[in-house]
DNA sequence: TACCAAAACGAACGATCGTGCTATAATTAG
DNA sequence: CTAATTATAGCACGATCGTTCGTTTTGGTA
């Protein structure tokens, strides 16, 4: 791992923590114990630190929830494991939740490079799980008519609330109560059993 | 309005924009046109500021979406009025979203007074929709084994969803999305026609 | 009109922000 | 081993942060 790739982890890290904008140089600089100068020139802009670290998530995301999924069978099944890894990836850290949430939260009012990035990622995601759906239809293990976007809408939906519930409200039922809802989101689009 | 109360009307459309954080005594007093000491003395520190503009927005909040639909009758109705004040309220302004999302993003990890504060206000919304959805049971509009709070998890996943898709990804069909979420949620929820 | 308390102000504080410079230490190439 | 490139450090800059202080302006009361 290369030194760069250290920082961005620690600054990953550390943004999961504070939030995405809270994340400053000279906090990262003594997370990582060199000096704010040091640091600045492996970037040389904050906005460039700041896609660095969202590409380093993005990359992050798609190795730990996406890519492991690929390996199980298309369908529900590949679905189901998506969500449980995207679970863990959102809760693994002890401290700090997803780190994009708090990115799109902080930046969905503020044109820039910064926004275009967070939407493009977003999107991108939006459409892995989308696609997972329509494979599911095509398996015939949800219903044809079932509207791929929309059932994103609603899942995506189901794991910010879960994001509160357990990270502010410190529900201990928040897992229960996003498992419930997949799987009623699940059996209002199930096929049709005639 | 008291002055302090137009200070604060300004804060929370302020905050509205650039981000609960974001907010700061010099950008609101220019904001105002007054000096930063001068309004700095309406609140002796910024904690007791924040504190106030959650009041506030909390204030605005039982006044716009819950108190007027306490006029319509109980049961589905009123549910359907609370949830289109939500929206109407979310997205009212030209600028800016839901002042408590960004709140709660956040804070949802940085101990101390503020935390509690949306914590608070955030339980007592989830629990008035939840009352809202137990009504509804009451009238046999919902089934009976509804778990109303698990009918304001998914609830307030949509909105959250919806504010994403509308605010972040600029989604014109955001709103015929949460709508179609909400019909969806109703109808899983619907009573046994026997 | 004279007085007093509240409100608003300007200036300054120490801290920290992002960002440049310049010099030194470390690494790599020839 | 030397030369060139890169990484890191130190320092300072202007800006802004929340906050304090002392002064002036304001508005109401006696």
């Amino acid at each position: 791992m290369s030194k760069k790739d250290y920082i961005l982890n620690s600054a990953l890290q550390l943004s999961r923590q504070i939030g995405f904008e809270a994340l400053t140089i000279g906090g990262l600089a003594k997370s990582v114990g060199m000096s704010k100068s040091g640091l600045f020139g492996h970037f040389n802009s904050k906005e460039k630190l700041q896609k660095m670290v969202l590409d380093y998530a993005a990359t992050e995301f798609t190795n730990e929830v996406i890519r492991p999924a690929l390996k199980t069978p298309r369908g529900l099944q590949r679905l189901d494991q998506m969500i449980s890894n995207w679970l863990n990836w959102s809760t693994t850290q002890k401290k700090g939740g997803c780190p994009f949430i708090s990115a799109i939260i902080e930046f969905d009012d503020r044109p820039g490079e910064i926004r275009e990035h967070i939407k493009h990622y977003q999107t991108m995601m939006l459409d892995s799980f989308a696609k997972a759906v329509d494979l599911a239809v095509e398996e015939n293990e949800l219903a044809k008519d079932c509207d791929s976007q929309q059932f994103a809408f609603q899942l995506y939906g189901y794991v910010i609330s879960f994001h509160v519930y357990h990270r502010l409200l410190g529900d201990e039922k928040s897992q229960e109560r996003f498992l419930d809802a997949y799987t009623n989101l699940k059996f209002s689009y199930s096929p049709e059993e005639l």
